[in-house]
DNA sequence: CCTCTTATTGAAAACGATTTCCACTATCAA
DNA sequence: TTGATAGTGGAAATCGTTTTCAATAAGAGG
C-alpha cells in the first residue's frame, strides 16, 4: 500500500481515525487512485482502477467509500450532465488548485480552468456572505460551471 | 389549452415551428405547467400535474418533452444532489429574473436567489469571454450554486 | 501477540430514474 | 381533405446506485 512521501503515515490517517472510521486497504487504495490523476473519475472509473491492483474490492465498496469520501469533504462529486456522479480529490497534502469546470455539451468534455479564479474567490466569498446572512445559511462550499460547444463541436451541430 | 394572454398564439408557436417542431397538446401542457411554477419540478412532478387535466399525457412524453426544451434552451436542468433532475424554464414572456440556487445538504431545500446578480453577471461575462478564447468554447449558459446547511438543519448535524 | 467487538466488506438482489421499443395517433403542409 | 411522418403512450429494458446480509478484518484492550 502506498504510504504518501514516505514521512510517516499518510496525512489523512487522521482524519479517518478521529471520526471513528477505521483505515482499511479499500479506502487506502480508493484514496490512492484519486490522488494520482487529475481526471474527473466515475464511481467505476475508480472501481476498474482499483481492482486491477486489489481485484477483491467490490464496487459496493467503493461507491459507499466515495460517499464517505464526500460526506467527510476529501472529495468533491461533480455532475457533468451525463447520468453519472464523477468525483475530485478535494485536496492532497500541498493541496490541489482550486479550479473550476467547462462543459461542453455536446461531446462532454471537461477543461478544468484555473483563470479568474481569484476575482471570482473574492466576488464568491462577499456573495456567500451575504447569502449567509440574509437567508441564514451556513454555506460551506460552492460549485460554478460554464457550459457550452468545444471547438471540435462546434462545426458539427 | 391555455393561450398565454390571449393576444396571439403563444410566444413559444414560433420557437417550435421554426426548429420543425410541432405543437401539441402534450408540450403546451407541459410549458404551461412549467410557467406556471417557481418551483423546481422533477420530471414526475410534471408528469402528475399534467396528468391531472391530460390524463393521457405519458410519463415517457414528458421526459421527451422536457429533453426537447433543454435542447432549444427553453428549459434549464438542475441536479441538486437527490438524484433526480430538476426543470425550469428559463425564460417566459416577460423574462424570468436570472437567478441561482441555494442548496440545503442536508434536507434539500433550494433558495433562490437573484442577490449579488448584477455583480456576478459582469464578472461572468468577463470570466467566459476570457474562457471562450484560451479555451476555444462558444459558451452558452453557466451554473452557480451554494452548497451548506439551513437554519433548520444546522443545530440538527 | 492474542481476543473480542463491531465497523467494514463483497456478492447478489433490489431500487428507481430515465430510456428504448414499437405499433398507433395526430400535426400540418400541400 | 389527405398523406407523410413527427410525435405519442405503455410496457419493457437499461443502468447507475443502494440495500441486504452473512462473512471478514481493524484495532482497542488484555
Amino acid at each position: 500500500m502506498p504510504r504518501g512521501n514516505g514521512f510517516g503515515p499518510p496525512w489523512w490517517h487522521g482524519r479517518f481515525r478521529g471520526c471513528g472510521y477505521r483505515v482499511t486497504v479499500p479506502r487506502q487504495a480508493i484514496l490512492d487512485v484519486l490522488s494520482r490523476t487529475s481526471k474527473h473519475l466515475s464511481a467505476e472509473d475508480v472501481y476498474i482502477t482499483v481492482h486491477k491492483i486489489y481485484p477483491n474490492v467490490g464496487l459496493t465498496t467503493v461507491y459507499r467509500t466515495l460517499e464517505l469520501l464526500v460526506e467527510m469533504g476529501l472529495v468533491f462529486r461533480f455532475d457533468f450532465g451525463d447520468n453519472r456522479a464523477r468525483y475530485e480529490l478535494a485536496m492532497g497534502p500541498k493541496g490541489i488548485m482550486h479550479h473550476h469546470h467547462l462543459v461542453c455539451t455536446n461531446c462532454g468534455r471537461v477543461v478544468d480552468y484555473t483563470d479568474f479564479i481569484d476575482e471570482e474567490k473574492e466576488l464568491l466569498s462577499r456573495t456567500e456572505e451575504g447569502l449567509a446572512k440574509k437567508y441564514h445559511f451556513t454555506i460551506s462550499n460552492h460549485l460554478i460551471q460554464f457550459y457550452g460547444l468545444c471547438d471540435k463541436c462546434e462545426g458539427k451541430k
